[in-house]
RNA sequence: GCCGGCAUAGCUCAACUGGUAGAGCAACCGCCUUGUAAGCGGUAGGUUGCGGGUUCGAGUCCUGCUGCCGGCACCA
């Protein structure tokens, strides 16, 4: 007789169990409909198979129905084994490697001779129906490493056996089967297959490298999503759909903000108003900066020597742009680079001239444009690109005032993305990497204070998560990065400090200190939109082009009725653009029904009506964005509104 | 850079298995003086991304390149 355990139900209540009985033994003997529903157990939390025995330590138990929230992801782990299973029914000889739920879904990589294909994927979904269909059980076995080992080796998967060697010693090797096709899996899985449903759908087939290493080989990876109702599926899809529409660079081109064109990879055109944007942008972090920073501006092509004393020419070299004299001929041909990074110009300036213990911290910011020649496939809209222009910064100081500045920093990070509204902001601390410089006892050091500045950043604020990329960090020193998503869930780094042990270094830059000895300075780097570009292309998606008043960049409409109140009208763009509003006027013989819908589309946060009756009373009639209601105003009342309410967020905190 | 896909007018798309490119919107020109998301009529617009090949004939088939899209890798 095994021995009693003791376990706690969500109610509260407690009951005497064998150690041997399974999740399914304990979900029968509460109720026949629970039994019936039950996917799997959680013990303490961690979810189970429902035919694993509870053990001899007990706990706080819950059986998982499959309505839970937490049995999505066994739906999608499980889904991604029918897929497996799909695929080797379909194309024998096609061997499976690793397969985990992801958000939204889950993805399985391949290793075939020949990839597939988007046309194979309705093929691959019909045959995973049909195994849902059977509704094979879900079987663990513990094997025993060398037959494992053996069977997959047997079986041709090589993959596999790679797998079964990673795992770590006194763990165990598990497989699982539904039916007659098992893969080596941490588990753990649903009953059957059958509990899959049928809310899901492949989504694209991609290359992605064995073990995520370009040395190795391709496989193919297929995406799928799943859910636990077609509802939700359908749901999922539907926000694909809308969010495609917040694209940035397809309300890029409607909104006739910027282009690019072939002769320029990854380098923006920007139009008229895509530039106001930018440099709607460039003025708020400027008065962003007042007080604080001081602003300069380093060259655009140096010479290469000063590349290689900073390391980048023997780090970066082929992402640098070389730059040179055009004629072959020319005698005084020297090789020069495009900036990829304006820390060395501002190094420079920092060793111009003798510095003082007492002049620390200096902080030099520069709005710098720097190319980089990134990797082709990397280009993505104004998301990365290879010109762009950073909101640079460089501080010097002492190691005393290194955990105040990353501080400081922080809160200049996270109060202009509150102007801008995000409210989910990820924060990763990337510490030292294999390819580095400096030695263990200053990483030590750094990534100690950094730690506790990271904690400090955990508490300050709601709406952050913060984590630890281990290995991930510059090779001149630790760094936090701000992540902000775009309008399909994609991270794209923006804010960034990085901690530089390294650069002073190298250019033998120094200040004076208080016994009068020479003493390196640290240097931090931090950028808050991080790329202009990138920080815009983010608004974009997340306003879906509706900027607020204060940034968008044609801000008002004043629209006629008919050509008798063009002076009128007129009369009242003069008053917005001294009241310092960028105003446009639309007097084109249009019926205004027309102009409506136009400036609509054109995302104009407000269109001023004036037609006849507007002239006779000196009023304006509003429309905002978004809304079919209007307004009618005296002109006077809508001046001051409009420009109470286009003063920049800072500016408002700064007045009142 | 790697794997897969795509490339026709400014935009969205059409052109059966190869038979010398067509529509809507936008643009331009007229008419309409109009009250809150498309008035009416007309005109113009393409060396089908670029280069080679197969063929009597290529937007369509083959091939090289370029760019873009989705991932992967990279991201100082």
């Amino acid at each position: 007789m095994a021995q009693a355990v003791s376990l706690i139900f969500p109610d509260g209540s407690r009951r005497e169990y064998d150690a041997v009985a399974t999740g399914a033994d304990i979900a029968a003997s509460i109720s026949k409909s629970l039994a019936k529903k039950a996917v799997a157990y959680a013990l303490d939390g961690t979810l189970r198979d429902l035919a694993d025995p509870i053990g001899e330590a007990g706990g706080r138990i819950e059986i998982i129905t499959r309505d839970d929230p937490r049995a999505l992801e066994l739906i999608r782990h499980d889904a991604a084994h029918v897929m497996a299973e799909a695929v080797q029914e379909l194309y024998p000889g096609t061997q499976v490697t690793i397969g985990p739920v992801i958000e939204n879904g889950f993805y399985y990589d391949f290793a075939r001779d020949e990839p597939f294909t988007p046309e194979d994927l309705p093929v691959i979904e019909k045959k995973m129906r049909e195994i849902i269909a059977r509704n094979k059980p879900f079987t663990k076995e513990v094997w025993p490493r060398e037959r494992a080992r053996q069977v997959f080796r047997d079986k041709g998967e090589f993959y596999k056996v790679e797998l079964v060697d990673a795992i770590p010693e006194g763990e165990d090797v598990k497989i699982y089967a539904q039916g007659d096709w098992f893969d080596l899996c941490r588990g753990p899985h649903m009953v059957s297959t059958g509990q899959i449903g049928n809310a899901f759908k492949l989504m694209k087939v991609a290359g992605a490298y064995w073990r995520g290493d370009s040395e190795n080989a391709m496989l193919t990876r297929i995406y799928g999503t799943a859910w636990a109702t077609q509802e939700q599926l359908d749901q999922y899809l539907h926000m694909l759909e809308e969010a495609e529409k917040r694209d940035h660079r397809r309300l890029g081109r409607e909104m006739d903000l910027f282009h690019f064109q072939e002769e320029g990879p990854g380098v923006v055109f920007w139009h008229a108003k895509g530039w106001r944007l930018f440099q709607n942008l460039v003025s708020y972090m400027r008065r962003r900066l007042d007080g604080t920073y001081e602003e300069v501006n380093a060259p655009q092509v140096l010479d290469h020597s000063l590349w290689q004393t900073s390391g980048h020419w023997g780090w970066y070299k082929e992402n640098m742009f070389k730059v040179e004299c055009a004629d072959e001929e020319a005698e005084d041909k020297r090789v020069f680079a495009l900036k990829p990074m304006n820390c060395p110009g501002h190094v420079q300036i920092f060793k111009h001239g003798l510095k003082s213990y007492r002049d620390l911290p200096i902080r030099l910011a520069e709005f710098g444009t720097v190319h980089r020649y990134e990797p082709s496939g990397a280009l993505h809209g104004l998301m990365r690109v290879r010109g762009f222009t950073q909101d640079d910064a460089h501080i010097f100081c002492t190691e005393e005032q290194l955990a105040e500045e990353c501080l400081k920093i922080n809160e200049l990070i996270l109060s202009t993305y509150a102007d801008f509204g995000f409210k989910e902001i990820k924060v990763f601390l990337s510490t030292r990497p294999e390819k580095r410089v400096g030695s263990d006892a200053l990483w030590d050091h750094a990534e100690e204070i950094m730690t506790g500045v990271l904690e400090e950043i955990g508490r300050s604020d709601s709406r952050i998560t913060t984590a630890i990329n281990p290995g991930d960090g510059a090779f001149y020193g630790p760094k936090f990065d701000y992540v902000l998503k775009d309008a399909i869930g994609r991270e794209w780094q923006c804010g960034t400090t990085q901690i530089d042990f390294n650069l002073p270094e190298r250019f033998g830059a120094f200040y004076i200190d208080r016994d009068s000895e020479k003493k390196q300075p640290v240097m931090i780097h931090r950028a808050i939109c991080g790329s202009m570009e990138r920080f815009l292309g983010i608004l974009i998606e997340n306003y879906a082009g509706h900027f607020p008043l204060w940034f968008a960049p044609v801000q008002v409409v004043v629209a006629t009725i008919t050509s008798d109140a063009d002076a009128y009208a007129c009369e009242v763009a003069g008053r917005l653009k001294a009241a310092g509003l960028t105003v446009e006027t639309d007097l084109r013989n249009e019926k205004i029904n027309y102009k409506v819908r136009e400036h609509s589309h054109a995302k104009v946060p407000v269109i001023l009506v004036c037609g006849k009756r507007e002239a006779e009373e000196r009023t304006v009639n509003m429309r905002r964005l978004g809304s079919r209601e209007q307004a009618s105003l005296s002109l006077e009342e809508a001046v001051a509104s409009l420009a109470g309410e286009a003063t920049p967020p800072d500016m408002r905190r700064a007045a009142s």
